[in-house]
DNA sequence: GTATATGCAAACCGTTTGCATGGCT
DNA sequence: AGCCATGCAAACGGTTTGCATATAC
């Protein structure tokens, strides 16, 4: 089987200013190739290169996780504190955390209606609400 | 001045089964001392027991807090990824995290009304809501 | 006396960085 | 050609751990 043109992945760098090569193409696939939302870990995206056959470094993935982050094209959420988890929904959202298993997913935003929030203090600005809904095994 | 008995230190620390070892209780009174809330770092807490005068080991205080969490005295709120914010607050209540100087505070709880919550997938149950509204500098 | 806490230094682990090589425009 | 991305390995920083000593009960 060929590999696919991948135009979207082509297009979500561009839209980042970011230039295609062959392993942030790799990893734009992984992460937006089917157009699901996705939670990623760096070493995460690392196997997961690994397993499609493409050779990627472990640094490598690291710092395109970040320049997609820098680039407005990711997300950054902290929930675990020894590992970061790296967003492809941009919009401010709720997350389910699995405390047991070390996962993060989107939680239905519908279902989280917030009718009033503190406000920023004087001098400051909300850059981002961040709730994250802990689940643990009944 | 001499040193105050330290007794809210002392029933905080029997309400977490723990041994009023001099360290501990050292600690404790630089957390709940004046029953203000408080957020703090390991480093933080570390520096602010040497600059009271109290000799503490780094690795000490992180088994200490640790341990006080195990014993449901402190929440530990992960906003940073590179450090781990703990908190004498247990109810559930928001934060505000300052991130140009990497402080956490607590943000005026009854300003927050969720009147929807996403609910927790089958063969899970909410352990925690962490709300952690993100402040800038304008 | 026994179990547990402390301190130190070394190990740990995810992440970042310096530098030489290779690739995109 | 010039700038930028990649890969490797070494550095980094916060946290944890092993082990000998000291302390609470």
């Amino acid at each position: 089987m060929q590999t696919a043109p991948a135009e979207r992945s082509m297009t979500w760098l561009a839209r980042g200013g970011l230039r295609p090569t062959r392993q942030r193409l790799a990893l734009a696939e992984l992460l937006i190739g089917d157009g699901m939302d996705r939670h990623v870990t760096a070493e995460g995206l690392y196997d997961a290169a690994a397993a499609a056959g493409e050779s990627v470094s472990l640094a490598t993935v690291y710092n395109t996780l970040r320049a997609f982050c820098e680039a407005g094209l990711l997300n950054e959420i902290v929930v675990d504190g020894s590992r970061g988890y790296f967003d492809t929904r941009m919009d401010d959202h709720p997350h389910f955390y699995w405390e047991d298993d070390h996962r993060l997913t989107d939680a239905p935003a519908a279902d989280l209606v917030i009718t009033a929030l503190p406000e920023a203090p004087v001098g400051t600005t909300v850059s981002r609400v961040d709730v994250v809904i802990r689940l643990k095994r009944t």
